[in-house]
DNA sequence: GAATGCAAGATTTGCGAAAATCTGTTGATT
DNA sequence: AATCAACAGATTTTCGCAAATCTTGCATTC
């Protein structure tokens, strides 16, 4: 089961990207060569490959000859982010809902159930489960689109994902800075409508969750935007 | 005015983007580091820094230790972008009409008007007006979606760009492909529609625009699909 | 006193060689 | 005859150093 020793270039990649996602790093940071090869033990040449990829996903940005930074938050782009999303989404939402078969409804109920139990099981400061929460939320998110049938608008809605965690993460480990909101009764509605092959409801639903999802993030950002840090 | 030379990485980049986009290498052709090394006399480094890039562009795959391939070519693919570009840029063009300015509608009929000389101008084969041309064409795509004020829909849609161009470019070349098409006058009554700001028309002339297009890609394409070449 | 130019240090970029990995072939074994 | 192991060649990946470029601090000049 040990899997042989990925290329250093990969495990930089995925280093570097949870740290980024996660907040390790502040926004404009600047992302030394020297600094991050003490820090992570490989040369340069696996450390500006994952740079080179880190910048085509949208998490890194580089000038010539000045190096690589985190790539930079702010309000604007959390909402723009936010709106495509709901945009994108709701169009796979529908084309799965037309083409959806069982095999898709399963991952519906299974990964909403899986949501459903990690929910319960995360307390307030558990960075480990924290990391699982997202990962589930993030599963179900895939699954209700995952019957497209179009890869493109798949690849783009992975996209959007990444550019958007960020925003997430400082917000999901207070809990208390959602106040009135019952997440699984929102995920809940969503997956009924979509099983129940409502089409207008559902979509209605999931834009809607994206919106207040939207506003609950730029209320209170746990780090301030637009910022150093 | 000789600016000074960009990096060797941009300049492989740029070189190896534009040699698969027209066609110089067959899809899924592997691409040896040796090989590019001789081709371009660029070392190692920015070689793999440009097609790291190019992968995360769509236009090359690449399997760990496996080395880099161009991407491949499919109907299907074809299919699938054509509709999500119609789908993406019907809603940034809804959104242009509706914020879209004094410069905005300039940047149309300015554009336009370079197409359609550039059209006049490109005889049966000239690769160099050739690639004049596409560019004007794409100029001109740009421009009418250049007021969503979204910067994520521009970047989905620069991306479907890149991930059709290649599609296009060998039926360019050979102009008898396109039977009974006037495309300026489809580009003009697209362009009419958007500054008259009706909504309904432009975007829906636009879907079609994109459908004709798949349709006559997928029709004769000079290059057959699929296939190494 | 403020602005300019210069030098030293820090950082990125590029190159070639060494190490690790894959592919195809040959030869031995069942 | 078929299968498997090992070897040789080719290819990718990684490392360390040299070159190019940028930044910072300081002295000089107006």
């Amino acid at each position: 089961m040990s899997k042989t020793a990925k290329s250093m270039g990969e495990q930089a990649h995925a280093m570097l990207r949870h740290q980024i996602i996660s907040g390790a790093f502040a926004p404009e940071q600047p992302l030394r060569l020297a600094q991050l090869q003490e820090r992570f033990g490989v040369g340069f040449s696996p450390l500006r490959e994952a740079l080179t990829r880190l910048t085509a996903e949208g998490l890194v940005t580089s000038e010539p000859m000045r190096g690589f930074r985190v790539a930079p938050l702010s309000q604007e782009d959390l909402r723009d982010t936010m709106e495509t999303r709901a945009f994108v989404e709701t169009e796979a939402l529908r084309r799965s809902i037309r083409r959806g078969d069982d095999d898709w409804e399963a991952r519906i109920v299974s990964s909403l159930h899986a949501l459903g139990r990690q929910f319960e099981r995360s307390g307030p400061d558990q960075p480990e489960s924290l990391a699982a929460l997202e990962e589930r939320h993030r599963d179900f998110h895939f699954a209700l689109v995952s019957a497209s049938g179009s890869r493109r608008l798949e690849q783009i809605i992975d996209s959007l994902y990444v550019g958007s965690v960020r925003y997430r993460m400082p917000s999901l480990s207070n809990r208390q800075s959602t106040p009135a909101r019952d997440l699984m009764a929102e995920h809940g509605a969503i997956a009924d409508a979509a099983l129940a092959r409502d089409e207008a409801l559902a979509t209605c639903l999931l834009d809607e969750h994206y919106r207040l999802t939207a506003e609950m993030l730029s209320m209170a950002p746990a780090a301030p935007l637009g910022r150093t840090g």
